[in-house]
DNA sequence: TAGATTGTTAATCGATTAACAATC
DNA sequence: TAGATTGTTAATCGATTAACAATC
């Protein structure tokens, strides 16, 4: 029964760009595009564009192009952002809360329905109109809120209890901001996010560049 | 002359990786550590570690392992975080603030030594002692501070005409938080964050890890 | 020395790109 | 129909992993 082919992550990952792009070009009133045109404006091989949507059947009209309209639902569907996700923010620091105020997430049917905290300074003030709870309470608030994504942005010394108390809260797929490789089920996804690491690259990168 | 072998960029984000676990190793009082250890502590393959490191010529003693301070040190001499880099960060929302405060930054020899935002609100305050200054103001100003490295947390509408701005005024290497894919000349490399697409790939892993 | 572990070459795996028959 | 462009297979490229001689 598990004929589902493998979809590679950078598949994936180009598919969220594609469907940003889709969105521009919907409000640019653009009703049709092509392969070739889609790498014209993002550099993305039209190869490519059109392997990474073959993973999931057919999309276009040969000798035609691609419906812009159709191809956004689709690709919002297959994402599943076509619906409301509940999302779970653990860590009201400075990077937490500029999270929980990021404007793009609500558009993109991912709505913040949680914050959480260790500090009792913060706790039960409001941050963007959201009360900040006690992460000690995370399993029984999220038995209600229902979240199966979570951000967490505390430091690296707590992110792995959190983590845990995560995915024993019903969590499935986790969003790292610490810089720590998180231990965790395999029923639980993670994908990181280090500015540092990103910033270590391009400092590299920087000076690898002028040896050419 | 150019005999230097390209280094993948896998490799580079997983050298930043290693660092933060040496100086874990480091704190711990360890001082050797060996390839396998690595691997079951990181879960990073010890022939990809023992792999990514051969780019750099030798590190280790056969036998023994690997020295847990010289390791870093070398390390961070590849990656240029050996030495003070100043960083400007551009857009002073809530996530460009929170960027500022970042506190490993510092930590990592990445200093922040300027703000820029376009809103007569902010001009001239101030975040984390930094002057917020006028992102019309970018070139004359980074003539002085001398970034190489610039930060875009503006919005996507603002983020391509402020790429080619930080350009303008010597900058080397962008890290983009804004949605959209930039277009630079092939002097600056540019390096992408974007939560939306983290969130839409993990969106997607949750459900399709329920088909296996 | 014997045991352990490196650095590197070769084998494998997976992702990207090219090519082209099918089709609108 | 002729021209354009898809979906997919095959070729290429590059990264990961395994294997092992060199060496501490």
């Amino acid at each position: 029964m598990n004929s589902a082919p493998k979809v590679p992550i950078p598949t994936l990952e180009r598919l969220a760009t594609y469907l940003r792009y889709l969105i521009d070009l919907e409000a640019s009133n653009v009703d049709t595009i092509s392969s070739t045109e889609v790498e014209r404006q993002t550099g993305i091989n039209a190869a490519q564009f059109r392997k990474d949507l073959s993973y999931f059947r057919e999309f276009g009209k040969p000798g035609v192009g691609y419906n812009v309209v159709e191809l956004q639902t689709r690709i919002a569907r297959i994402l599943q952002i076509d619906r409301d996700q509940s999302v779970i923010v653990i860590g009201a620091g400075n990077l937490g809360s500029a999270l929980v105020g990021y404007p793009g997430l609500g558009e993109h049917h991912f709505n913040i329905v949680g914050v959480f905290d260790s500090s009792p300074h913060k706790i039960g003030t409001t941050i963007f109109d959201l009360d900040i709870l006690d992460v000690r309470t995370l399993k029984e608030n999220n038995a209600l809120l229902r979240a199966r994504i979570a951000i967490i942005a505390v430091p690296a010394s707590a992110a792995q209890a959190v983590a845990e108390n995560a995915a024993a809260a019903g969590v499935r797929a986790l969003l790292n901001f610490a810089p720590i490789i998180l231990k965790v089920s395999d029923r639980v996804v993670v994908r990181n996010v280090s500015f540092l690491q990103e910033l270590a690259v391009l400092s590299y990168q920087i000076v690898a560049d002028v040896r050419k």
